[in-house]
RNA sequence: GCCCCCAUCGUCUAGUGGCCCAGGACGUGGCCCUCUCAAGGCCAAAACCGGGGUUCGAAUCCCCGUGGGGGCACCA
C-alpha cells in the first residue's frame, strides 16, 4: 500500500463463456487507472477449472478487449517478466504455496470425499444449518496424514480457518468489513487434482505479479475476509482492494443475465462487445456508456472520449451500488459518438455495415452519403436502413396507396412527370438552385413543400424517410432522378 | 436457513452537515426549427425507502425496520 510503489493492476478472466460488459467494465478501470498514473495493466487467464473452460473464450476477450481499445502491458500473448499469464501454466507455484501454508499450520490435507460433502452439506440444509465442513479433517494425526497422501490417497488442501475471533478486511469504496471467523468456512485451496482454487491462485499471483490495486467484481466480498486470511498467512503486505457493483438487468431486477438480457425483445439488448460491434456500435460509444455505470466525473459531463477517460478517472468516484443497464443510454452515447466522428473516418466505418447487408459499397461510393446521415443514425446498421437505397437496384414505384394526403392518383403522375422535366431541363444540378426550382413547381402546381417532396421521395427513394431530398437527388445524379420520378409517373398512370 | 453488500427522479447519477423546498444525463410530454426523419434549441413532469435518534441544522452521521442485490461448490 505504499503510495511510492509502481501501480499494477491486472483484469484476470475466467474463459468459461462469453465475455459481457460485466467484464469489460471492470477491465476497463483497470486500463484507465494503470494508463493514468503511468502504471502497468496486465492480462491473466484465470484457467484452472478443467471443466468449464472453453477455448473459444479467451478469443473473445482478447479480441473483445482489442476492439474497446484497451492494449495490456503484460499478458499471455505478449509475455512479460512475471509470467506466465495463463494460471494452468503456474501449477508448481500454488502448490509450493499450499505446501508453506501446511507447514506453517494454516491449511491440511482433507482426504473426505465428494460424496461425504455431499451427504454432509445435504444434512446441514436439512437441519437449517449453513452449509460449512465439519472439519474431521482438521486434527487428522500427522504421522497418518502423511501416510496416506504418500499412498497416494486423493484429497484436498483445505485453509485452516480460526474458529473464534474477527476478520478485518478493508475495501476502499465501502471501508471496513468485519466478520466472524466463525461464520468462514475451511475452504478448498487446492483441488485433488492438484489444481489451485480462485481462493489460492489469485492471491498467489497477485503477490507474484507484484500488484497494487486489484479490482474486482462485488461477487467476491463474501471471501473477501478468507483472502485477507490468507494474505495475514504468508505474511504479505495486502493490495488495495476495491469491490466492483454488479450490473443488474434493465429491470432493475436480478444480476444482468445472457437469458434476460435476451429476452427483452428489440433484440438490440445483448450483453456481448462482439455482438455490440456487429449491431452497429462504436466501440468509443460502448466504452463511454459502461465507464458510466458505476463511476462519474461530476455533476455534468458524460460525454468521454478514451484520453478524456484516461484524464478524469479516479477510484474515489467509484460507486457501490449495483446499477441497472440502460440500453437506449447506449443509444444515445453512440448517436453522439457517431456525430463526433470526421466525415471521413465515419465513412470508413460505415462500409463494411452496407456490404454485410449485401449492399456493393465503396469509400467512394458512400463519401457523398455520409454527410447526410452523420446526424440522422445511431447505429451503423441504421444507416443501411436510411440509405440503402442508393446502392439497390429495386426501388418500387410509387404505389396509389401510398401516396401524401391530398393528391390524387392522376394528379399524382402529372406532378411527377412535370418533376421529371424540371430536372431534366436543370443545366446547375446543385442544392440551391435545384431546390429553388422545386419550390417554384410546387407552387405552381398548387402544392405544399411538404406534399411535394413526400411524393419525390417516395418515388427517388421508395421511402417514407430519407435523407435531405434535394441532396439525395443531387447524389442519385440526373439520369437516375429521370428514371425514378417517370417510373412512378408511368406506373400510377396505368 | 446463515453471512455479506447496497439504498436520491422509471434508469444512470451529482451530493461527503448549512450552497439542496435536491443538480445533470437518458427516456417521456410540449413548443421552436423544418421537405420526411433526425440533429439542435427552449420548457415541463419526475426522487432523498420508512421510523427513531445525534445536531441550532441531515439526502448527508448512528440505530432499527423494510426493500433490492450477492454469496454459502474439489466454479470463478
Amino acid at each position: 500500500m505504499h503510495a511510492e510503489s509502481p501501480i499494477r493492476v491486472r483484469f484476470a478472466p475466467s474463459p468459461t463463456g462469453r465475455f459481457h460488459i460485466g467484464g469489460a467494465r471492470t477491465a476497463l478501470y483497470d486500463f484507465l487507472f494503470a494508463r493514468q498514473s503511468g502504471g502497468q495493466f496486465i492480462l491473466r487467464i484465470e484457467d484452472t477449472d478443467q471443466k468449464r473452460f472453453d477455448p473459444a473464450a479467451e478469443a473473445e476477450i482478447v479480441e473483445s478487449l482489442r476492439w474497446l481499445g484497451m492494449a495490456w502491458d503484460e499478458g499471455p500473448d505478449v509475455g512479460g517478466p512475471y509470467g506466465p499469464y495463463r494460471q494452468s501454466e503456474r501449477k508448481e507455484s500454488y502448490q509450493l504455496h499450499a505446501e508453506q501454508l501446511i507447514e506453517t499450520g494454516h491449511a491440511y490435507r482433507c482426504f473426505c470425499s465428494p460424496e461425504r460433502l455431499a451427504q454432509m452439506r445435504q444434512g446441514q440444509q436439512q437441519a437449517k444449518q449453513p452449509p460449512r465442513y465439519d472439519g474431521q479433517c482438521r486434527a487428522l494425526d500427522a504421522g497418518e496424514v502423511l501416510a496416506r497422501a504418500q499412498r497416494g490417497e486423493p484429497h484436498v488442501i483445505r485453509f485452516k480457518t480460526p474458529h473464534s475471533g474477527t476478520t478485518t478486511a478493508v475495501d476502499l469504496i465501502r471501508g471496513p468489513i468485519t466478520v466472524q471467523n466463525a461464520d468462514l468456512d475451511d475452504y478448498i485451496l487446492m483441488k485433488s487434482n492438484g489444481l489451485p482454487v480462485y481462493h489460492l491462485a489469485a492471491m498467489v499471483d497477485d503477490r507474484l505479479m507484484h500488484i497494487s490495486h486489484v479490482l474486482r467484481s462485488s461477487e467476491w466480498l463474501p471471501t473477501f475476509p478468507l483472502h485477507v486470511l490468507l494474505y495475514q498467512a504468508f505474511g504479505w503486505e495486502q493490495p488495495v482492494w476495491v469491490h466492483l457493483s454488479v450490473f443488474l438487468n434493465p429491470s432493475g431486477k436480478g444480476k444482468m443475465s445472457k437469458r434476460q438480457a435476451l429476452d427483452n425483445k428489440g433484440g438490440a439488448q445483448t450483453i456481448h462487445p462482439l455482438d455490440m460491434r456487429q449491431a452497429g456500435y462504436l466501440p468509443e460509444a460502448v466504452v463511454n456508456w459502461i465507464a458510466l455505470m458505476g463511476w462519474s466525473y461530476d455533476d455534468r459531463t458524460e460525454f468521454f472520449s478514451m484520453p478524456e477517460l484516461i484524464r478524469g478517472f479516479s477510484l474515489a468516484k467509484l460507486t457501490p451500488s449495483p446499477a441497472a443497464v440502460n440500453y437506449t443510454k447506449l443509444d444515445h452515447f453512440n448517436g453522439l459518438h457517431i456525430r463526433s466522428l470526421s466525415l471521413d473516418e465515419l465513412n470508413r466505418r460505415l462500409v463494411p455495415a452496407f456490404q454485410a447487408a449485401g449492399l456493393p459499397v465503396s469509400e467512394a461510393s458512400l463519401h457523398p452519403i455520409t454527410p447526410l446521415i452523420q446526424e440522422r443514425i445511431r447505429t451503423l446498421e441504421e444507416a443501411v436502413e436510411i440509405a440503402g437505397f442508393f446502392f439497390r437496384q429495386d426501388v418500387e414505384p410509387v404505389a396509389a396507396a401510398l401516396l401524401p394526403k391530398g393528391i390524387d392518383v392522376p394528379q399524382a403522375s402529372q406532378v411527377l412527370e412535370r418533376a421529371a422535366q424540371l430536372v431534366e431541363q436543370t443545366a446547375d444540378f446543385s442544392v440551391a438552385p435545384l431546390e429553388a426550382a422545386l419550390r417554384q413547381l410546387a407552387d405552381e402546381l398548387g402544392l405544399t413543400a411538404t406534399q411535394f417532396f413526400s411524393l419525390l421521395r417516395l418515388a427517388a427513394t421508395g421511402q417514407a424517410v430519407s435523407p435531405p431530398l434535394v441532396e439525395t437527388l443531387i447524389v442519385l445524379g440526373k439520369p437516375r432522378t429521370i428514371g425514378l420520378l417517370r417510373a412512378s409517373a408511368h406506373n400510377l398512370s396505368t
